[in-house]
DNA sequence: GTCCAGATGT
DNA sequence: ACATCAGGAC
């Protein structure tokens, strides 16, 4: 990430584009309210929900977590006391077990052996030396990383997920093959580099593209955003949340 | 691109 | 039966 001000000067279209994303973040805000994300009753929790939930509904996290607390095991030596299998069995409703079971004890080795089991001394490292760290573990790539710098570290990191993603191209501010680094610095970029803002601004976008901005479907006639994207007023999406055939705006 | 591999809504 | 889900590795 580029905290260094350069870009602080002038970039052409920042004005616009911080208000955009300004009126897009305000609409959303008062359409569905405060999210209160991460929701998590300690630090730790959250750097495992982060995992648990790649490319899983966050019902079936829930259910993982549950498991984890009634065995007493949501901590780092926990994780690491249970054997594989028996880990594998509390978290399997997060699916891809396996692989997550071994996600789980390789974060909290690196908690253990570096930082002497302390989740805080963990988090509280230079941002740029902990998301280092966190992506040096096999199973975390970039938004699990920054998932937790955000909800785990309180870090003004910008998370960029599927939804955010479909809801940029839907505006028109994005058409498909941008990386995430690039997606990540259009936020970053455009706006207050502020924690608290990052943080309620990618909980309403996950809340929007899982109730309204859907996958296939979507129901535009119900959206806050419905003049500025792209999908409802370019394609005359009809009132059922359908469109004319042929007229497919992805 | 493929694999990983459960719960839920439609 | 079928699609989708708070991804990542290879």
């Amino acid at each position: 990430m580029c905290y260094s001000g350069e870009e602080t000067q002038r970039e052409p279209g920042r004005e616009n584009l911080q208000g955009f994303l300004l009126d897009v973040y305000e609409r959303l805000y008062a359409h569905y309210g405060p999210r209160h994300w991460w929701p998590a009753e300690s630090a730790f929790e959250v750097i495992v929900g982060a995992i648990l939930t790649q490319q899983v509904s966050w019902r079936n996290v829930e259910k993982a977590i549950a498991n984890l607390k009634a065995r007493d095991s949501l901590s780092v030596e926990g994780i690491l006391a249970l054997p594989h299998a028996e880990l594998g069995l509390l978290i399997r409703p997060t699916r891809y077990y396996n692989q997550k079971t071994q996600r789980l004890k390789d974060v909290c080795l690196v908690i253990r052996e570096d930082f002497g089991g302390d989740t805080g001394l963990f988090l509280q490292q230079e941002p740029g030396a902990l998301r280092r760290r966190l992506l040096a573990v096999r199973g975390i790539g970039k938004e699990t990383a920054d998932s937790i710098l955000l909800y785990a570290a309180g870090r003004p990191v910008f998370v960029i997920d599927h939804y955010t993603h479909r809801i940029l191209k839907r505006l028109g501010l994005a058409h498909g093959g941008e990386s995430y680094d690039q997606l990540q610095h259009l936020f970053e970029a455009h706006l207050p580099l502020n924690a608290a803002l990052f943080n309620e601004y990618h909980a309403l976008l996950v809340t929007h593209g899982h109730r309204l901005c859907l996958k296939t479907g979507p129901r535009c006639p119900e959206c806050p955003l419905s003049d500025l994207c792209a999908h409802a007023s370019q394609a005359g999406v009809q009132p059922d949340g359908r469109q004319p055939a042929g007229t497919s705006v992805p």
